[in-house]
RNA sequence: GGGAGAUUAGCUCAGUUGGUUUAGAGCACCUGCCUUACAAGCAGGGGGUCACUGGUUCGAGUCCAGUAUUUCCCA
């Protein structure tokens, strides 16, 4: 077999992607086995594949893949979301470079473009998602206004409208002007911008006194209905009964005293805007104020603020207008530079305007409180823990949430109105029925009814994948089955507008978890710990970086930093990283595939000690990685066997076994070496699919299905500690050697001669078959020979409690070695004086455990032996 | 303003119930090697009073309190 000294991933891992998926691996049924179930987080149907995505689908891609070679039935439900206002925002913007404007089409016109937009360019990530190796079973890929998921959604309304936990109210809302829809609080970023604050005064009704008030809006005073006062203030005592007048707009309105204003703040007097300003409005309600709303939809100024050359600007541009009017009129008493908290809408960077509207709400108090209760007490477990702090603290001042969203593309409401009433149903035959009943009139017809023209919250319809997904079959069998999910993994940034609501839904309907545990995964950052955003361009392409790299070697970098819930700092030199770890492998690879078998050699006696080694060793890791599984601790589970594979497999383990240059390898050991190679690509496996299936081939004859990501996990069983330690100590010895020979300038395959000095330490460790042939081997020696005392022409060294020589040719130099051996001793001697100190403590020595105890007498021995020993090569020299 | 976390090597992070030879990894750095699996490599090396101050304990990187710095969440 001749293979390249270089791993290209490029053909590999398209050819194994499209065998698996032509296998049908990727597809699940339910059976008699146990389900792993995971749901997608689905990304928007809009979306391309992101770091963030690469990273989370990766994470769920080696959950998954592990499952199959634990003999799970692993299902992996793959999908999008409609992302209402991103994809109708996509739509319009796509419209209008045809020329065509969203409000010269009908309600069914602006659709049919939208779903062509969506069958056209929809579901793109879901083709990037192959190239990352995802194992998705595509068979049931599912779309949030799909069908199924439509008609469970329309389902959900009307139960929860029946249960009365559905309302509709008129409240304050975060308007976008920009996309003219309402947005909830998780869709609002607050960050604080650089503006100002206006001190305007307002003169007192019928006297020539002024009260001054600070804003930050001075277009809303168009909207003013009150000039507000603490109480307690004496400053403004005298205002009691009084007056004021509105600037320009010369409208009379009261001054009331309000306990809600801040006196240090500003002037201590507030104008009271109640339709544009969240705590305004509550002070409205409090002293019965009119509520003067002066912006439209678009968040241009309307005719209510009774200034007629404002109608139809822009809120920025009538700002700097009236501050400009203000203080021609000499109501401007002063202009500060003033940093501020501003919102502004996630999906358009619009800044958010409040406003006064009437919308869907669902009652959330009932909702939160079982799943509260599920995550408190781990029904539904966290990875990492701290999250069920900021989960409990959202659940326990959890509002309301309002669903309606002023847009075409989504589910639309499930209401119909006629006259004065509403009625909620799945269908508009369903409504009309209502309708005919509750009015007596019969000749009501569908067309007499008005439908909510509004959308719901996307989210109102992901909160239900866990179940929705499963219903596509119709059959209870589905749900069942794969019901409660196993994991779900996501980024914390959507715990509160996902994890939580799917938590309540699986409650509300299933009476059940909708998964066991949740597996936060952390932002993917650069550099300067940004966060990888297309506004900020730090983002590598990410199918780029695949085809750099390879999918094995972007994996390996994704997860290789990144514990559950850390931010992940991306480096491309991780990723470079992981292909050279591919590179490694392939290279073992090669080695083995290089060699001439002859099945007449004897097995070397230092090969069986290396396979009884590496199988012990390979036992302990496993022990390793099943814990770290079990905690989700998968970084560390790739560093474990990163270092198992590069150090113990590729430094170690191969140069013990590999023959002579030239020499053939007998069969006994490349048989073994297959079987230990092969564990490793299933091990390795989750983590790397591709290259470990192409080794897995590579290594034997495989028959047809006999495939990698088909096998299974290699078992996990007790190992012997003793022999693990022995061989460790054996490199010591050989790590040694090869550092006297570096600083001695000694060529690597010039045999030396070593020496031990007898002790029981190094009795023990040489009578172990093959550690004497293991140490000539690989620290190219001559000989080993027993000695006491120190022998002439000679370095020495201590390996735990052994004294080795080496003999050289060259010069010594003594001042040299005096140093280092009296830095060894200051360390071992500080060694001793602490655990004498230790046991010196009889309150040491009666509390603590026997055995820590016991371990403690053993280090003060051990610990004498070494000073003992470079004492005495420090008299000698 | 309220809350949660973080602080361990130059950088990024592990360190699991307090005890396992006076702290580990990767990267970076230094020295020597183009040795027939791999220079995308090999061998070896240096580098840390575990933020600070106190406390609990026979014993603290690990538990508690305070301080400093810092990140995030909520308002």
């Amino acid at each position: 077999m001749k293979l390249s000294t270089e791993y290209s991933p490029v053909e590999v891992e398209d050819k194994w992607y499209a065998h698996w998926e032509a296998k049908g691996y990727f597809h699940s049924e339910p059976d008699e086995r146990e389900a792993f179930s995971v749901v997608i987080p689905p990304p928007n149907v809009t979306g391309m594949l992101h770091m963030g995505h690469m990273l989370n689908n990766t994470i769920q891609d080696i959950l998954i893949r592990k499952a199959k070679l634990d003999g799970k039935n692993a299902c992996w439900v793959p999908g999008t979301d409609h992302a209402s206002i991103a994809t109708e925002a996509k739509v319009v913007r796509m419209l209008r470079e045809q020329g065509i404007k969203k409000s010269d089409l009908t309600r069914e016109g602006f659709l049919e473009h939208a779903w062509e937009w969506k069958e056209k360019y929809g579901g793109i990530i879901l083709q990037q998602l192959r190239k990352l190796g995802a194992s998705c079973d595509w068979d049931r890929t599912a779309f949030t206004m799909d069908e199924e998921r439509s008609k469970a959604v329309m389902q959900v309304f009307v139960d929860l409208y029946n249960k009365g936990k559905l309302y509709r109210g008129l409240r304050m809302v975060n308007w976008d002007p920009e996309a003219k829809t309402v947005l909830s609080n998780e869709e609002v970023l607050y960050k604080d911008e650089q503006s100002h604050i206006y001190h305007v005064r307002y003169q007192i009704e019928g006297s020539e006194d002024f009260v001054t008030i600070a804003t930050t809006r001075p277009e809303t005073i168009l909207g003013d209905s009150a000039i507000a006062v603490h109480p307690d203030d004496s400053r403004y005592t005298f205002l009691h009964g009084k007056r004021a007048i509105v600037p320009l707009v010369n409208r009379s309105i009261p001054i009331i005293f309000d306990e809600y204003v801040e006196r240090e703040f500003g002037t201590g007097a507030l104008k009271v805007t109640p339709a544009h300003d969240v705590n305004d409005y509550e002070i409205g309600k409090r002293h019965e104020l009119e509520v003067i709303e002066v912006l439209n939809d678009d968040g241009t100024i309307n005719e209510n603020g009774g200034l007629a050359h404002y109608v139809g600007k822009s809120r920025f541009k009538v700002r700097t207008e009236i501050v400009k009017e203000l203080e021609s009129s000499g109501n401007l008493v002063e202009i500060k530079p003033y940093a501020h908290n501003v919102g502004r809408s996630e999906r358009t960077n619009a800044v958010v305007e409040p406003k006064l509207s009437l919308q869907w709400y669902v009652d959330m108090k009932s909702l939160a409180e079982p799943a509260l209760e599920a995550v408190m007490t781990d029904e539904v477990e966290f990875f990492p823990k701290n999250q069920k702090n900021v989960y409990k603290h959202w659940m326990e001042n959890i509002r309301d949430w309002c669903i309606s969203r002023q847009l075409w593309w989504g589910h639309q409401i499930p209401a119909w109105y006629y006259e004065d009433e509403v009625f909620v149903a799945t269908t508009a035959e369903e409504a009309l029925y209502q309708a005919r009943a509750k009015t007596g009139n019969h000749e009501l017809e569908i067309s007499d009814l008005r439908q909510d023209e509004d959308v719901l919250d996307t989210w109102f319809s992901s909160w239900l994948w866990p179940m929705s997904v499963f219903d596509e079959f119709s059959t209870k069998e589905e749900i069942d089955y794969y019901y409660p999910t196993s994991v779900l993994v996501t980024g914390w940034d959507i715990i509160f507008l996902w994890v939580a609501r799917m938590i309540m839904a699986g409650y509300e309907w299933k009476h059940e978890r909708p998964f066991k545990h949740v597996y936060f995964t952390g932002m993917v950052r650069d550099q300067k710990r940004r966060k990888m955003s297309k506004q900020l361009g730090n983002s590598p392409d990410a199918l780029e970086l695949i085809s750099q790299f390879g999918a094995d070697g972007v994996r390996y970098g994704m997860l290789s930093s990144s514990p559950a819930g850390g931010d992940l700092l991306f480096d491309e030199k991780l990723v470079d990283q992981g292909k050279k770890f591919c590179n490694k492998l392939w290279n073992a690879l090669r080695m083995f595939k290089n060699l001439e078998i002859d099945d007449s050699l004897e097995t070397p006696i230092e090969n069986k000690l290396a396979i009884e080694w590496f199988e012990q060793k390979k036992s302990a890791i496993l022990n390793d990685l099943a814990s770290n599984f079990d905690q989700y601790r998968l970084s560390e589970a790739l560093v474990s066997l990163y270092s198992f594979v590069w150090t113990d497999f590729c430094s170690w383990y191969l140069e013990m076994v590999k023959p002579d240059y030239e020499k053939p390898i007998d069969s006994y050991t490349y048989e073994k070496s297959m079987d230990l190679f092969e564990d490793l690509c299933l091990m390795l496996h989750p983590f790397m699919p591709f290259i470990t299936e192409e080794i897995w081939h590579k290594l034997k004859d495989r028959k047809e299905g006999e495939d990698c990501m088909n096998g299974s996990w290699p078992k996990a069983t007790s190992y012997d500690k003793e022999i693990i330690a022995k061989v460790e100590k054996a490199k010591d010895v050989i790590s040694r050697v090869r550092e006297i020979r570096n600083k001695n300038g000694i060529k690597k395959n010039e045999p030396l001669s070593v020496l031990v000095e007898e002790s029981k330490g190094a009795q023990d460790l040489l009578a172990v078959n093959g550690v004497k042939e293991i140490l000539i081997k690989l620290a190219v020696l001559s000989g080993i020979e027993w000695v006491s005392g120190e022998p002439e022409k000679s370095v020495g060294f201590l390996s735990g409690t052994e004294k080795y020589y080496v003999e050289i040719e060259q010069e010594i130099d003594v001042e040299a070695e005096k140093e280092k051996l009296e830095k060894d001793l200051a360390h071992a001697e500080g060694f001793v004086n602490s655990v004498e100190k230790k046991l010196s403590n009889e309150r040491f020595v009666n509390n603590a455990p026997e055995a820590v105890v016991a371990m403690e007498h053993k280090k003060l021995a051990d610990g004498k032996e070494r000073v003992r020993i470079i004492k005495a090569s420090l008299e000698k020299l």
